[in-house]
RNA sequence: GGGCGGAUAGCUCAGUUGGAAGAGCGCUGCCCUUACAAGGCAGAGGUCACAGGUUCGAUCCCUGUUCCGCCUACCA
């Protein structure tokens, strides 16, 4: 038999290639619904096709892959479904800033060439992530990988459309919503960042139209809004102003007057003036009171979020003409500042104040989002959400960590109507048309041609073009120009992926898939959404447990971002530490509720930890020459018993955490195992068994030694599949591949308390020889003599038994006859247990020598201790010296101390040793 | 404004029916011992944020305070 020879150190990276295609090209991701397990399924949450795999990417992709991974050796019939989103704004942004490097626009190029452009782009470089992913070692079925804009998922949500309004759960209206004057669309409320930032509060004087010398003071934060005021408000009951309910004020700077008006919702008499104006056109809740007052909307912002025109403001506001001149055309924040000259020098700026305010931004290009009156889809919401709160109510989802269902539960019963239409190009254009003769005609969109079809206008949702016009039978129908939102296909993702609407097999042996991993930034962007969908659509949850990990941030808690420089690329780690060292680093650091702080120096060291298991293997493989004999484990020797045992327990552990998604004590159970007891305390203890070829455990001990590693392997393949692969591979084994070997399950004729009991005798015997040792500073290579003493006579036997593991573990050589303590043989105790180390010193140490050195060291440090002491004490040195010289005396000292104590510590050892 | 989470070793974090404070990294000392120096052994280091309360006993349960995050919200 020849030995196969690893080499001394662990190269991840022909391992990894190596493997990966093995794997792939043995199909052994496929998932096929004629597996006799029972299905485990899991839908990645789509990356955008725009995407790199960053390291949250690799998180959460690591978390999917052992679970899938561990399900697939448990015998589950496992699918875990890639695919990519579409990525609506994000993507036509990508593509948009690509055509503006070349000169060229959208607009310049037509709605067509752009889409034809944008899936051009997507052919060429929408497979980066993909390949990202492989390198990974995500174990996805990439027979099955799905794209959001695919046929049949474009078919799966043509057909929720119509069916949601067939049920009158879409509908078209004129509501006020988030604009974002980059993008030019419209954003749901989720797609809206807030940012708190100090703003002013302005406090503008209305006079009276009655009686002018009478002014209504209102505080606004945007005084630009005020040409679109239709009213202004007052509370009902507030003693100061309802008098004045139903009279008139002069709107300043311009030739209008609007309405005093009570309204009990708009005002907190408790807040600024207690006066409000309305502006319905630019303000949420302006709109609403704008409605219960039927007050006119005045817009005097265009899409753009500037400024109308001269001629349209003039028109709109009748404000004066000079005024309209000062303003047309100008951004919002210019135009404040103006507004706030004008209203002063019209002497109807009464005061200004700093102010707090959330600041609404665009999720996607971070642009500050404007109140925007327009025609929108929108989904109604509420009979969607009614089911989806039932749903995790009665555990049919459970979400872990459970923390976060608060939250989920809070958000779904105050949600809101859905805005599911955007004004850009790329993304799945809604399935209404219009016929244009039946509607007199549409205008056409300046700025993109998009025809302007008016709230009044007719449409006809259907899940494909009609071929005329139901109503005059003519052929000339127009289709909405919007696109859907996004959020609005992969709402439908774990169903639209497995062939819905078709009844197919994949639907029915893997629907409602078993878990959701996902980060909380987007529980309500897509899970929420995906319940709400499913439910309705399905009749079923679409996941039974959604696991919510934590953010990752760089070492100091930064959010990771480009322009911080703060970013750890997954890719750049993976090839200088190795793919399986960042799997086990995420996997250990996923507690749950606790955001993830990243630095590079954990992954070096778990790069370490996959070289020791490498050096573990080869050691294995170094002594496996000779017979091995399977006998029970209760006829072992007590190593073997004890490793056993251990692994067992270790089995166990492994098994419930990752039950419990407690990724990260899962993985510190296996460190732990594998790292202190496979290697520090098996490997050493049977090292006489292996060395000596006449030693009587060695058979059994090989076998030993080969199962353990064997099943070591298996155990954490779902962490570190390369590694694992490569020494599952060299080592004894049968199958083809450890990646649909079984997962190791606890057996229970491997336990055994007496040896683990054992063990712990053992370890504290070893530990005292030890401490000796570097007690008495016994020179090195020198053997060590000693004895071992315990008041309990059966542990002493016990001990007799040991002493031969004892004597090879600390290079000592035992006493198994009662000593005869000499001057020369000195005793530690140690209190616990009755155990008592004697250590036979031998000429060349000098324990007088040793405490000598120990003080001479430690006076030495009490002069430095002073000296320091001395220089931060002086106020002098402290004002002028710099903080950083500061700070590193101050570490000095600290560490002087500590090693103060720590010779302290030895000191008194020895004395009591030598009795001084 | 409301809600949630966190505060434990120098750093990052574990720590569930309340019962003698743990890991990794870093630090100190010794050692290139035949698997591994990406290693071994030994060690130092803690008022478990603060103040009360319950208890024989509190890092853990309760109340309050401070600081730090996150989510959410229309206070103009």
């Amino acid at each position: 038999m020849t030995t196969p020879q690893l080499d001394k150190t662990y190269d991840p990276k022909t391992v990894e290639s190596r493997w990966y295609k093995s794997w792939t090209e043995r199909g052994y991701f496929h998932a096929s619904t004629t597996h006799p397990g029972r299905p485990y399924s899991i839908v990645i949450p789509p990356p955008n096709v725009t995407g790199s795999l960053h390291v949250g990417h690799a998180l959460n992709h690591s978390l999917q892959d052992i679970l899938i991974r561990w399900r697939r050796m448990q015998g589950r019939n496992t699918l875990w479904l890639p695919g990519t989103d579409h990525a609506g704004i994000a993507t036509q942004n990508v593509v948009e800033k690509q055509l503006m490097a070349e000169g060229s626009s959208r607009e310049s190029l037509g709605r067509e060439r752009f889409i034809e452009r944008v899936w051009q782009w997507k052919a060429t470089s929408g497979n980066t992530i993909v390949n990202q992913q492989k390198q990974l070692g995500e174990s996805c079925d990439w027979d099955r990988l799905r794209f959001t804009m695919d046929e049949g998922l474009s078919k799966a949500v043509v057909e929720v459309f119509v069916r949601l309004f067939e049920d009158a759960l879409i509908y078209r209206g004129e509501r006020l919503i988030n604009w974002c004057p980059r993008c030019l669309t419209a954003l749901s409320d989720i797609e809206v960042e807030h940012e708190d930032i100090k703003g002013k509060l302005y406090s503008i004087e209305y006079a009276l139209e009655q009686d002018p010398s009478t002014k209504l003071t209102v505080a606004t934060t945007r005084p630009e809004t005020m040409l679109g005021d239709t009213a202004v408000a007052v509370h009902p009951e507030d003693p100061r102003y309802n008098r004045f309910i139903g009279q008139r004020v002069r709107l300043p700077l311009t030739n209008r007057t609007i309405p005093i008006v009570g309204d009990a919702i708009l005002v907190d008499r408790e807040f600024g003036t207690g006066a409000v104006k309305i502006t319905p056109a630019h303000d949420f809740n302006d709109f609403e009171a704008g409605e219960r007052h039927s007050l006119n909307r005045i817009r005097i912002l265009d899409m753009h979020a500037n400024i109308l025109n001269e001629s349209e403001l003039r028109l709109a506001t009748k404000v004066e003409p000079e005024i309209a001149i000062a303003l047309a055309g100008l951004p919002v924040q210019k135009a404040r500042l103006r507004i706030e000259q004008l209203l002063s020098d019209h002497g109807a700026l009464a005061k200004i104040e700093p102010h707090k305010m959330a600041l609404g931004k665009c999720y996607r290009c971070k642009t500050v989002v404007e109140p925007y009156l327009s025609i929108q889809w929108f989904v109604k919401i509420k009979p969607l959400a009614e089911p989806a709160i039932k749903a995790v109510e009665n555990g049919r989802i459970r979400i872990i960590p459970e923390s976060w269902t608060n939250n989920y539960m809070g958000w779904m019963r105050d949600i809101k109507d859905w805005c599911i239409s955007r004004q850009i190009w790329w993304g799945h254009q809604i399935p209404a048309w219009y016929c244009e003769p039946c509607n007199g005609g549409f205008l056409r969109s300046k700025h993109d041609n998009r025809p302007l079809i008016g709230l009044d206008a007719n449409p006809i949702v259907a899940k494909s073009r009609p071929e005329k016009c139901p109503q005059c039978g003519g052929i000339n129908l127009v289709q909405d120009p919007d696109v859907l939102d996004t959020w609005f296909s992969s709402g439908l993702w774990p169903f639209s992926t497995l062939g819905w609407p078709e009844q197919t097999p994949e639907l029915k042996t893997y629907y409602p898939t078993s878990t959701l991993v996902t980060g909380l930034d987007i529980l309500f962007f897509w899970v929420a959404r995906m319940i709400m969908l499913g439910l309705k659509f399905m009749g079923d949850v679409p996941f039974r447990d959604v696991y919510i990990h934590a953010l990752v941030r760089d070492a100091e808690g930064q959010k990771m971002s480009k322009s911080k420089g703060n970013v750890i690329d997954p890719l750049h780690v993976m090839d200088q530490f190795g793919t399986d060292a960042l799997r086990f680093t995420l996997a250990s650091m996923a507690s749950p509720g606790r955001d993830i702080k990243l630095a590079e120096e954990r992954i070096e060291g778990y790069r370490n930890f996959a070289n020791k298991i490498w050096n573990a293997a080869r050691f294995g493989l170094m002594y496996l020459e000779g017979p091995r004999a399977a006998k029970p484990p209760a006829e072992r020797s007590f190593p073997d018993r004890w490793i056993l045992s251990r692994l067992n327990h270790t089995i166990e552990i492994v098994t419930s955490e990752l039950e419990a998604y407690r990724f990260d004590r899962a993985s510190s159970v296996l460190y732990q195992f594998i790292w202190h007891e496979y290697c520090d305390w098996y490997l050493e203890l049977i090292k006489p068994a292996l060395q000596d070829p006449s030693h009587p455990d060695g058979p059994g001990t090989r076998q030993t030694l080969v199962e353990t590693l064997e099943t070591t392997m298996r155990l954490l393949h779902p962490f570190m599949p390369f590694i694992t692969e490569e020494i599952w591979q060299t080592i004894p084994h049968q199958g083809d591949s450890i990646v649909i070997q079984a997962y190791p399950a606890p057996d229970r004729s491997r336990q055994a308390s007496e040896a683990e009991q054992l063990f712990t005798l053992l370890e504290q015997t070893i530990s005292l020889v030890r401490t000796g040792r570097v007690l008495l500073n016994y020179p090195p290579g020198q053997q060590i003599q000693f004895y071992v003493l315990h008041d309990d006579p059966s542990r002493q036997s016990q001990l007799r038994h040991l002493q031969p593991y004892v004597a090879s573990l600390s290079r000592g050589t035992a006493e198994l006859t009662e000593p005869t303590p000499s001057s020369a043989t000195k005793l530690l105790r140690l209190v616990t247990e009755g155990l008592s180390v004697g250590i036979v010193v031998s000429g060349e140490v000098d324990l007088k020598k040793a405490l000598d050195r120990i003080v001479k060291q430690q006076n030495e440090q009490e002069k430095e201790i002073g000296r320091l002491n001395g220089k931060l004490g002086n106020q002098e040195f402290v004002a002028k010296a710099p903080p950083e010289v500061i700070a590193d005396h101050h570490s000095r000292l600290r560490s002087l101390r500590n090693d103060q104590a720590m010779l302290a510590s030895s000191e008194r050892q020895l004395r009591t040793l030598l009795g001084v």
